[in-house]
Parts: structure tokens; C-alpha cells; sequence
DNA sequence: CGAATAGTGTCTCTCAGACATTATTGG
DNA sequence: CCAATAATGTCTGAGAGACACTATTCG
């Protein structure tokens, strides 16, 4: 940063700046769809419109504290895997005034998820269209509950479709999938978490031996319960995440 | 954002907000190997230490925006690759006050790297030590043209290393690599950018068949010239970056 | 035993690494 | 011809897809 900057930055009122927010995508499996919470927004602007929950970054709080309070406060959600996602900082991204946002990925176990939805904040679930499209992904939409494309504030659409995207690609080299999977889980979950996120059906064997050569599961010993055939073997990540 | 966030942020005036900058990781080779273009700072805070070149985000310029301000204004550099890395936000990261900064990653071809740093800004070159240890990466250090580690300002160190990272991590499947290189190349130099990037030797025809069977490049008809052996076959990119 | 799914064995195809060989330039 | 590097051919081993087969549970 140079000497003008300094003496332009010094004095924190010296010129105006952009408010700064996080937005988060909070993304779970919802009867094995990919899904995301929402919620609908009463006011101006974009009234009638499904939203990000988000909320402004304090002056003496980091991103990533600003993110987790958000999850807290807005979603009611005590803890899951945040990482952040992008920054958007287009100029008219809010009708109200300038709003830089940081954009976080929050990856919620299908039991957290369900729970959000029944906690008290106005939240819903939207379920996710995920064509394959390739690697580089088409468009990706929020459906309602009968199946129609909800309409999304603000420029949280495009922050939706890049969170699926991150997913996808960090999905095979990283352990992110498991932060969407309980901690015992058997590997046919693991293979349908997979299978949704890409929205494309992936080979059985070839799956189970590439997730088990790599060496991050143990099994538990234990085998899921309640099947009325053969049941499978539990797994939890070997190394802590 | 809830009808609270709504008032709460309606006013500009209403509570004080963080300050919003850029910083630029301008990456290029120097002599075949990564380097970095850095300012030494004359001023406190961090004085004689060496910074990324940054800038405060105007309220009427986009992120992108303010990041192409500050490649020409402070390296004199009218065309870069630019792209956004990520945003930093820890409280102490500046002592004056709090500042956020989305960093960037801007990839210069050799060419322009030298011509920035002969340029009237103070810029200096730093080469970077990339070893190998891993994927994941090991440390990166910015080193002085005798080959000493500088000593960086504010958290700018963890920005060079993420840069390295992210470059690597997108060089096999992007085509991140040929903003490094001239619009014409020979697959010799795209395999040094390559090796310069992660820090080890590839296989050469593995390299070449990878590279060819992509589809991505097209041969020009020409050869390099000036070389006192067989000279190798220029190369473009067919599709246009 | 039948239904349903878990889990495995095996063949083939693709692709990367390794290494050797041929090709082409200047001197 | 020699030196130096470009460019290619070929063998091998690792890993994924496809498919069939065996194993285990409930009823």
C-alpha cells in the first residue's frame, strides 16, 4: 500500500466506503437431492423473492466470525463446515446502496438441514436442479416444493450456481463430501452424496475402491440397522477433519 | 438479509464498517523461475518491508475494477490475467485500522514482467522458492536477488502463498499457464512454466501427449529461431482465452 | 427359498511414467 | 561428423468402467 493510501486511508471517515456483508449457501441433502435454505424476503427490495441468509461484517469481527454468526443467529445452526466461497462486489448488486459481500459454502449433514428447516427461523428448503452439463456445469435452479424455479434476490442466484460449482470440483480431491454425511455413514451414502452433488450415476466398484484405497475411512465394525436386507458396513473418517 | 439488516444498513452513516482494498499478487518467471513484483514499503507501518501492490476500493468501482486501477496505476501494467483469490479479513492484518482486502492474482508473461519492473514504478522482483512437498505445498518464500528471504508487510506472506497454490492447483486443468507465456510458445517453455510453477521435473512425452491431445494448442507452421539445434515448432492457443 | 442390496473378482481400456530411438538444426 | 535438443515409438503398470458373480440379511 502506498504513502497516498496511507494518508487517503488514515482518517476511517475520510471518503465513503462499501458496506461489507456475508452471504451464506447453506447446502444439505433433502431425501437425497442436493438442497439449500432460504429465506423469503417480506420487504423491499425484492420483496416475494427467496434470499441468502447474510448479514453485515462488524467492525471488530473477522469473515469468517461474521459467518458463523450469521449461521448462528439467522439459521439457528450451532456448527458445520463454512468456508468462504467468493466476493462479490458488483456495483448495483443491491438497490439500496453499495454492499460488498463475502460469499461462504456452509455444508450441513442431512440431520442438521432437516433440523434448521424445524428450528424457528422462517427458513426453506429449495431443492436444487443440478443437471451434469459437464464438468464446467450448466445452470443450476431452485426449486419449490412443487417442483417450479423459485425466483432469487439480489445477485443470489449467481452465488448459488458458483457454490455448487466449488462443490463439485473440490468433491473428489477433498473431504468436503463428509461434512454432508453423519459421522457413521455406510459407503453407498457416501456414493449417493456424490452422485447428487454431480448430479450423474458413478460406478460401484470403482467408487468403493477408489474411496477406500485412499485411506481416510475405517470401518467402525458396526453395520446400519433396520434394512430388510443385507446390511451395510459403517464408516467414519479415519484422520479428524 | 432480514428487515433488521434492512435498517440497520439503510443509513450509510448508521454504524462504521471496515475499509475495503485490493491487493495484487503480480506473479510472472524471471529467468525461468517464479518471482513476484513487491514495493518496499519507506513509510510506517512495516517500513522496509516489501508489500503487494493494493489500493482502497472506491465506492463507484467494482472489485475487478479496483484491481485493473491498481495494475496500472501502481506496476504500470495496462493488461494482466486478473483473479480474484480470496478475501482477507483478520482484525490485526493492519495496525492503523481495519481493513479487508481481496486479494488477486495477476499472472504476467515474462515480457511484461520486465517491463513493470522498468518501468517508473518502484517495483522490485522477488523470485520465489516453490519446493515441491506435496499438493498441498510446502512455505513460500519471496527471496532477494542474492537469494535472502524478505521479510514481507502485514499478512501479505499467507497472500503469496495462497497465490502459489491456487496457481498451481489450476494449472493442469485451466489454461492459466499460457498467461505466462508469449502468444506464440514451444512446448519446451510450456513445460518449463509447468515445472517453475509446482517445483518438479515432468515426463516429457507424457507432458506433450497431455498437451496435445487436449486440443487447446495449435501449431503456427513457424519454428523458434536463434537456437543452435533442431528448433522446436511454435505453438498458439486455438481457442481464444 | 426369494427379494433386495452389499460387496468382490476379473477383463479391458485408457493414460501416465520410463526409456530408448529417430529427426533436425548449427557448426 | 558432433553436439544438442526436438519429437516420437513402445513397454509397463496403475487405475477406472463394465459386468458378472458371490454374500448376507429379512421374511
Amino acid at each position: 500500500m502506498s504513502e497516498a493510501d496511507f494518508l487517503a486511508g488514515y482518517d476511517p471517515a475520510a471518503f465513503p466506503r462499501p458496506a461489507l456483508a456475508v452471504d451464506l449457501v447453506l447446502l444439505g441433502l433433502r431425501d437425497g437431492r442436493p438442497a439449500v435454505l432460504l429465506l423469503e424476503r417480506s420487504q423491499h427490495p425484492h420483496a416475494g423473492r427467496w434470499a441468502l441468509p447474510g448479514g453485515f461484517v462488524g467492525l471488530d469481527e473477522t469473515l469468517d466470525k461474521a459467518a458463523e454468526r450469521v449461521l448462528r443467529e439467522k439459521a439457528g445452526i450451532a456448527l458445520a463446515h463454512l468456508e468462504q466461497l467468493y466476493t462479490f462486489g458488483a456495483l448495483d448488486r443491491d438497490p439500496r446502496m453499495r454492499i460488498v459481500s463475502v460469499a461462504y459454502l456452509a455444508l450441513l449433514p442431512e440431520r442438521s438441514f432437516a433440523e434448521a428447516l424445524d428450528g424457528e427461523a422462517p427458513l426453506a428448503a429449495a431443492i436444487l436442479d443440478v443437471p451434469w452439463a459437464g464438468e464446467t456445469g450448466g445452470p443450476v435452479a431452485a426449486l419449490s416444493r412443487r417442483g417450479e424455479p423459485l425466483a432469487l434476490a439480489f445477485d443470489h442466484a449467481d452465488i448459488l450456481a458458483l457454490a455448487v460449482l466449488r462443490l463439485r470440483g473440490k468433491l473428489d480431491y477433498s473431504d468436503v463430501a463428509f461434512a454432508l454425511l453423519p459421522e457413521q455413514f455406510t459407503l453407498r451414502q457416501l456414493q449417493d452424496v456424490h452422485e447428487a452433488i454431480l448430479g450423474t450415476p458413478l460406478n460401484k466398484p470403482a467408487f468403493r475402491r477408489r474411496m477406500l484405497d485412499r485411506g481416510w475411512l475405517k470401518p467402525t465394525g458396526t453395520r446400519e440397522a433396520g434394512t430388510s436386507f443385507r446390511p451395510a458396513e459403517l464408516y467414519r473418517l479415519a484422520r479428524p477433519r
